[in-house]
DNA sequence: CCGATCTGCTAATACCTATTATCACACAGA
DNA sequence: TCTGTGTGATAATAGGTATTAGCAGATCGG
């Protein structure tokens, strides 16, 4: 095993200053508390930062029972909802001075991720895009957890307005004067999923439009998910002219299979996403969808956290931020032919 | 500050086991050189697993000089070829019970990552699409690093094979036909794409093609970039009739360009990219590419670090993966009309 | 001149594990 | 009985920091 040269501790730090180990724990850790002499804490800065100086962050964690890091669990890399969410956690992260153990759920059990993080010390975790219904409440106890994108009794939570996204959606879609409107979602569905639906289902409910079972189509929440649903509902007799999905990936597959059933977007069918990732606007025409602000959700998830650390109390505070309709290509006014276009 | 409930440590299974903590941490580390009696470990065991002790993983990193976790600095989450670098990183550091900390150069300065990497004691570091020539030499000092995608005479690396890559894209550019080709890259290029680069020009040469300096387009590494490279190339007069772009990202957004100016692919122009990303089957005609193993990079590169570590030998070894041809829909044969179609 | 208070620092210890040296003991051989 | 040899455990310590209690000396009030 290879093994760093000789680290500079606080010891020799100490030793070169003519003071104690302690007396430089006391000044780099900035005590208040430690009243030291100016002369003496010059002295030791200087030193430090002469044959830099710089604790040991293990030994730091070890003591004090902190580690300085934070978990951030996400079901995977393949929705680039997620990374938005985890690069605006880590920027964050990092200029707090914590680093940022990212765990992929999927690889390796959402519980052995947990196990390993607490075997780490670890200060808070972050969990994305999981239902932390289906995680044993024990396996998160006396742990400092916020939760992104769902509600919870239990822990503080940051979430996008998904209720109000499958509203504006609504809403859009019949402003647009489309009576049979569709969803397409995830099967086993995490709560943001379920809120976006039951939003949407609701407004047009309320407008007196209801949609009929074959219309709610459940698949994977991918890109081959969204195209089989699609598929699915191109293939119908009478078919939606209006598809609301639950993200953009499911969209975007929504997209290309009526592109390939030759379905001009939104002339036949109009579409209409959510999440507003990057993806959305390299098809043609760009995929109309809901904004929902990732990097701000990873961002404050983070602030969150590290807030609860400090104040030392679990208060389930829930912070909703705004989503906002982002009308591009995918949307349209209905036309009077049949919703079925094949 | 929050502080978890007591943590269950080597001396309390210790204690219920009648024995001593050197016994308990000889047992737990599967030490070969330990004698312990049959009936002694298996007690042991058992307590350790009914009261659920599992070694502090900071307190054996101090003592260990290893911290049982790595580095993973990327550019950015932006391009989904580092997110999938990152992915199968991830993977393999997970299931050999390292964890992963990631980092995002661009938030936080590259240096600074380090440092509080080197803080961590972190036992290894892989460094993706950032230049290795752009850091100091002696930031890397004492540190186990594996480079991805660049060479180096100091590091392992893992890379695919850039340059086999261009000459792909070269040959089959020219097999179709095509002579006035054009090459679109990053403007401050890392190792990779100078290669992509040279593999591309060396083959059109060697095949009596020349491009001409005007249809060498650089801008930054983005779809915005790509964007605004094809519409400088498609305002030329005599305009490139095929297009190499250094990544997937800049080739969706010349992708994008030729649509919004009307110009249809691959009739008026072939497009090819290189990476492979998902998003490219998502555009209409979807996009030819040189796929480069991305998860396998990721993957390889940390079991090239951890072999490193073990082995306690810097062997500054390199593997070069295969890179292959995906023609989908953006590159055709050449027409006999001119190149700019506007 | 004596206790009280303050100042500036250090001794001692905790955090939790891994590792080396050593010890008590039993048993075999001479 | 004494020496030698395993066997199975432990004592001691290291690893690098934070923190509490306390100490020596100075200053001060009475």
């Amino acid at each position: 095993m290879r093994i760093g040269k000789h680290r500079v501790t606080a010891a020799e730090v100490a030793k070169r200053a003519g003071v104690s180990q302690p007396t430089v724990s006391l000044i780099l850790s900035r005590n208040p508390k430690a009243r030291v002499a100016t002369e003496t804490r010059e002295r030791v800065l200087r030193i430090a930062e002469e044959i830099g100086y710089r604790p040991n962050r293990l030994a730091q964690g070890l003591v004090r029972r902190r580690s300085f890091a934070l978990g951030v669990i996400v079901p995977g890399f393949d929705n680039p909802f997620y990374t938005s969410i985890l690069s605006g956690a880590e920027r964050v992260a990092a200029e707090a001075g914590y680093a940022v153990l990212f765990c992929e759920a999927g690889h390796v059990d959402v519980l052995k991720h947990l196990e390993a993080l607490r075997d780490r010390q670890i200060d808070g975790v972050i969990i994305a895009g999981i239902a932390a219904s289906t995680i044993p409440p024990r396996a998160l106890d006396d742990l400092n957890v916020v939760l992104v994108n769902q509600p919870s009794d239990r822990f503080p939570t940051v979430a996008g307005d998904s209720n109000k996204a499958g509203e504006l959606a609504g809403e859009h879609l019949l402003s647009l004067g489309h009576r049979r409107v569709a969803f397409i979602g995830p099967a086993n569905s995490i709560p943001a999923y379920r809120f976006r639906e039951r939003g949407f289902v609701q407004t047009l409910r309320a407008a007196g439009v209801s949609m009929p079972s074959e219309y709610l189509r459940r698949d994977a929440a991918t890109i081959a998910g969204g195209y089989a649903a699609m598929r699915a509902l191109l293939a119908m007799h009478d078919g939606p002219t209006a598809v609301f999905c639950a993200n953009d990936l499911m969209a975007l597959g929504a997209h290309k299979a009526c592109g390939a059933a030759g379905v001009q977007l939104p002339r036949y069918i109009s579409l209409i996403g959510c999440d507003d990732i990057e993806m959305g606007t390299l098809v043609s025409p760009e995929l109309s969808t809901i904004a929902v602000p990732q990097r701000e959700l990873g961002a404050r998830a983070v602030r969150l956290l590290l807030k609860q650390m400090d104040e030392g109390a679990i208060t389930p505070s829930s912070q909703l931020l705004p989503v906002r309709l982002v009308v591009r290509g995918t949307t349209g006014p209905v036309t009077k032919r049949t919703g079925s276009a094949r």
